[in-house]
RNA sequence: GUCCCCGUCGUCUAGCCUGGCCUAGGACAUCGCCCUUUCACGGCGGUAACACGGGUUCAAAUCCCGUCGGGGACGCCA
């Protein structure tokens, strides 16, 4: 039986990293009909918040992929120390009375290679016994084989063979002097205790993988496929980072500027991985068909969103915004509408879902997030339309009594014909006619009058949704600014 | 510092394993044209890449070596 699973630790937000693995996590296990665990890898009580739980699990909503099994390393110490006793019993670990901190060597200081605490790994076990009897606090550490030019290989399903001299693994450690489990110990002992088949995670962790990979085999578990996926990185080609690169890394972003999910998912999965036959715009269901392990390449891919930001349109990467384009006309009216209501009514548009209707085939393809619904279709709901430059009602190549002209005579036309769009199609080529114009020098002034701006969608349309009541007293407020 | 991974258009990628079909294909972005009542959609076309240097071979983006460049891991964080 296929498992796979998915860890984050509660120390942040889900970023778009994670939700990548989680994503092809996801794919692997339903292409092949697999289980998704969901497992919180909660060791680090310091760290862990429960904002961040939130996040994580208002992500992994957002996303709408779903799980079947879920767990809390916390509520599994147990086992993790049941597992860590039985290593330390077969020797393969040994106990370090070294004080915590006591090297100081934090993440920024670590340019030596450090394999192990001198006096530690050769203590004999009864003195070891002793001192942890008379209450003496240790780490436990893995005794990683040294001097016997031993070597921990693993096969990658992404990286391929993967060997290295036991000689550079350091002493790692499994338990800490708290009697908490680390990462590495918890992590193996409940993949181990799950029967998790399949380990699909981030490249960073392909040089952790030989400690776990030790851990495995000295806990007498047959170690799972792994299976690393490239990184996905920023413009400049560093890791992604809250502190450096703000929002834009973070999932739940994505949802509030508009992005539908499944458009999420599909740009994610473009990032490192490939159906290699030129497909693009997917559903949820052509990629779990299409997903596999042998798509996945090998360089970091880096998600070209804009460093700074200015608008939404500008900070994320030109190809998701295209593709949620893609996936937003590829939706029937009815959905997208039931989409777009919401997000009016957020920003305190009172609308019915009858206008939204109405209005969403008007903007359909004029839209990228749905948040551009409140830029694109605003006057549609708005009683008084927002101030604009009366200079925008003049025509090409005509001026301000060309503009008033037409709108004079756009006003009885209007106030005559059926508001449907053939009906005033013809009435209005018609005064166009008439008047002498060209059809655009009379639509333009009457387009800027009902919409207050020149970019809108086409004008007959908008003209019968709006309404004659709307229309007319839009062109009145028109020409009294003329 | 030690160990490991990676390197095709600006970006995402196909091709690499199983050399010749590659004068390197697609997409986004960009530029131009067409459609057109504005915008958008759509259609057509252009610019643009095998990191570099050596081999091997009749033939290399594809195989080998080296250089350079980028990234990751090295914590009683995950």
């Amino acid at each position: 039986m296929l498992r796979v699973r998915f860890a984050p630790s509660p120390t942040g937000f889900l970023h778009v990293g994670s939700a990548r693995t989680f994503i092809f996590n996801w794919l692997y296990a339903r292409h092949n009909r697999g289980t998704v665990v969901l497992r919180l890898d909660d060791t680090d009580v310091d760290r862990n918040t429960d904002a961040s739980v939130t996040s994580i699990f208002d992500g992994l909503r957002w996303l709408d992929l779903g799980w079947d099994e879920e767990y809390k390393q916390s509520e599994r110490l147990a086992l993790h120390r049941q597992i860590a006793d039985a290593i330390f019993q077969k020797g393969l670990a040994y106990r370090d009375f070294t004080p915590a901190h006591a090297g100081e060597t934090e993440k920024s200081g670590v340019n030596q290679t450090w394999l192990f605490n001198p006096g530690m790994r050769e203590l004999p076990r009864t003195e070891s016994d002793l001192r942890a009897a008379a209450g003496e606090s240790f780490a436990l550490r893995f005794r990683v084989p040294r001097g016997t030019g031993e070597q921990v290989r693993f096969a990658d399903a992404v990286y391929g063979e993967q060997i290295k001299s036991a000689d550079d693994i350091e002493d790692f450690a499994l338990l800490r002097s708290d009697g908490m489990p680390t990462y590495h110990l918890a992590s193996c002992a409940d993949d181990i205790d799950l029967h998790i088949s399949h380990i699909i995670r981030g490249q960073d962790h392909l040089s952790n993988t030989y400690k776990h990979v030790l851990i495995f085999e000295g806990a007498g578990a047959k170690p799972p496929q792994f299976a690393h996926l490239p990184l996905l990185v920023a413009p400049d080609g560093s890791k992604l980072s809250k502190r450096r690169h703000g929002p834009v890394v973070s999932v739940t972003t994505y949802r509030d500027a508009g992005f539908l999910p499944e458009a999420f998912i599909n740009f994610l999965c473009l990032l490192g991985w490939s159906p290699k036959d030129d497909r693009e715009n997917m559903t949820r269901q052509e990629l779990t068909d299409a997903f596999s392990l042998e798509g996945i390449h090998r360089a970091n891919a880096v998600i070209n969103f804009k460093e700074p930001a200015a608008t939404p349109e500008e900070t994320f990467d030109p190809k998701a915004l295209w593709l949620n384009a893609e996936h937003i006309r590829g939706l029937s009216i009815e959905d997208l509408s039931a989409r777009l209501l919401p997000v009016m009514h957020a920003a305190a548009f009172p609308i019915t879902p009858e206008k939204m209707h109405a209005v969403t085939p008007l903007i359909r393809e004029r839209i990228k997030l749905l948040r551009d619904v409140l830029s694109a279709a605003d006057f549609f709901f708005v009683d008084q339309l927002p101030p604009y430059d009366p200079a925008e009602l003049i025509p090409q190549k005509g001026d301000a009594a060309m503009a008033l002209k037409v709108l004079t005579r756009g006003r009885e036309v209007l106030a005559q014909v059926e508001f449907k769009h053939d009906p005033l199609d013809q009435a209005l080529r018609a005064a166009a006619q008439e008047l002498g114009l060209k059809a655009g020098q009379m639509f333009q002034p009457i387009r800027v009058a009902v919409c207050g701006r020149k970019t809108a969608p086409p004008l007959f349309e908008t003209l019968q949704v709006l309404g004659r009541e709307t229309t007319l007293v839009r062109i009145e407020q028109a020409v009294s600014k003329l």
